[in-house]
DNA sequence: GCGCAGAAAATCGTATACAATTTAACCGCT
DNA sequence: AGCGGTTAAATTGTATACGATTTTCTGCGC
């Protein structure tokens, strides 16, 4: 789906391999295999990919351009920890971006998008029912794509590249201050919103889409961790 | 104002030397120095700052993630020469988001702020009087710096950054597409969103938002220039 | 055993080098 | 003169090299 509106609009590239190597790292980042905090050192990332520094290098600063990775200076890429602050701004920035890009998609679905939605809908909804590491990836991943083929819906390129940067912060984000394990709270919620625009309710689909950020904002404990070292880690 | 927003949330940047120069050449662009279309080889770019290609070729690459350069495979880096379907897009974004911000920005400005802002607006209009091109950048820069100004007070660092991309590109496409030779259309409107915010009719507001981007949409000629090469350029 | 200076190792920042690709120049041909 | 093809120049893609900074290790003194 997603390559097929990259190709769609002409997407020319920068780098050749630069590229793969960030779409692969934010993959890693996005369905959680790479924990926030962890140091991606350019030549490891350089080996791993069997490339030079330079292309790892490159990779990496991509990867900070869209808030998924920090670089330091003098000391290094590590995979993003955004604090309690950030996530409350990226799921603000959410709450003011989808409305309105639910209404953009909605003014110009066909029968056939529907269709797609709920495809996609139902296999999520199969993945939440199976266990293990690799469905618990992808369930992460569809639940995501929910909103992106909203975005690609919209019609407009640039929302769509900032919807992506959301989604995967906000993966970052859930993963650090998630509670409840399944993340699959909200997986009616979307079916309810694709109903709403089925059925014009254009407001309530909104309305929706509002409660069901708020839903996914209310499992998270954006208490500031700070680490609590030393001391008191052993206060009780 | 700009920098002052920057520090405060400690942003910490990934390159010493690449940003100067990204910057530098952003700044440029904006400015309409750099016309679209115009090549951007890396080595005339590390000539310029006395760099290596290497920080040359970071900051264009950077600014290719801004949307504000082109870089195409093995052709090289040139200012962005956005589409008119780009360009819709880019205003639908700004339609999109920008009464959200306005909202948000309203809900914490202080009368310091409405001051500032006022501050800002006194300037503009000083420098539209004025003529000579020193005048007419400082006078686009200060037209952009109004829509920055709401996204800063606005307390949100991602939907900042956004609409930092979203002006900057909106110049480029003003330059390519902009019809009447005053950018200073929108310059009254201006003051009355500021007076709306003051006067906490927040829905007027958003209205005058939109039509104040409406009013800058319609002064572009969106029209499909195709450089009308061969033929057609001689068939009249 | 603990802390701290100093050295060694690892890692980043930037420049340079070389291969691959594109652009231009040149030259013979019609 | 105009055109196609071959070659030279310019430019990008990627790798390597080297100085600078940070981190880790080591050993000495307490």
């Amino acid at each position: 789906m997603k390559s097929a509106a990259k190709a769609m609009q002409a997407e020319e590239v920068a780098e050749t391999g630069a590229h793969q190597i960030r779409d692969a790292i934010r993959e890693a980042i996005v369905e959680r295999r790479l924990s926030p905090g962890t140091k991606l050192s350019e030549s490891d990332v350089g080996n791993l990919f069997n490339v030079s520094r330079t292309l790892a290098r490159a990779a990496l600063q991509a990867l900070s351009y869209e808030g998924l990775v920090s670089v330091e200076k003098n000391r290094g890429a590590f995979v993003a920890y955004p604090s309690p602050d950030e996530a409350r701004q990226i799921f603000s920035a959410r709450r003011l971006v989808e409305p309105g890009i639910l209404r953009e998609a909605a003014a110009r679905i066909t029968a056939d998008d529907i269709r797609n939605l709920r495809e996609l809908l139902q296999e999520e909804g199969r993945l939440m029912s199976e266990r293990g590491q690799t469905a618990r990836r992808a369930e992460i991943k569809a639940s995501g794509d929910f909103h992106l083929m909203l975005a690609e819906l919209s019609g407009n390129a640039i929302m769509q590249r900032f919807m992506e940067e959301l989604v995967a912060r906000s993966s970052l984000v859930i993963a650090l201050y998630g509670q409840s394990t399944a993340s699959s709270c909200g997986h009616s919620e979307h079916g309810d919103i694709i109903s709403a625009i089925e059925g014009n309710e254009l407001d309530r689909a909104c309305q929706l889409m509002l409660h069901h950020i708020a839903h996914i904002e209310a499992d998270l404990d954006l208490r500031e961790r700070k680490s609590l070292g030393l001391k008191e880690a052993f206060e009780l």
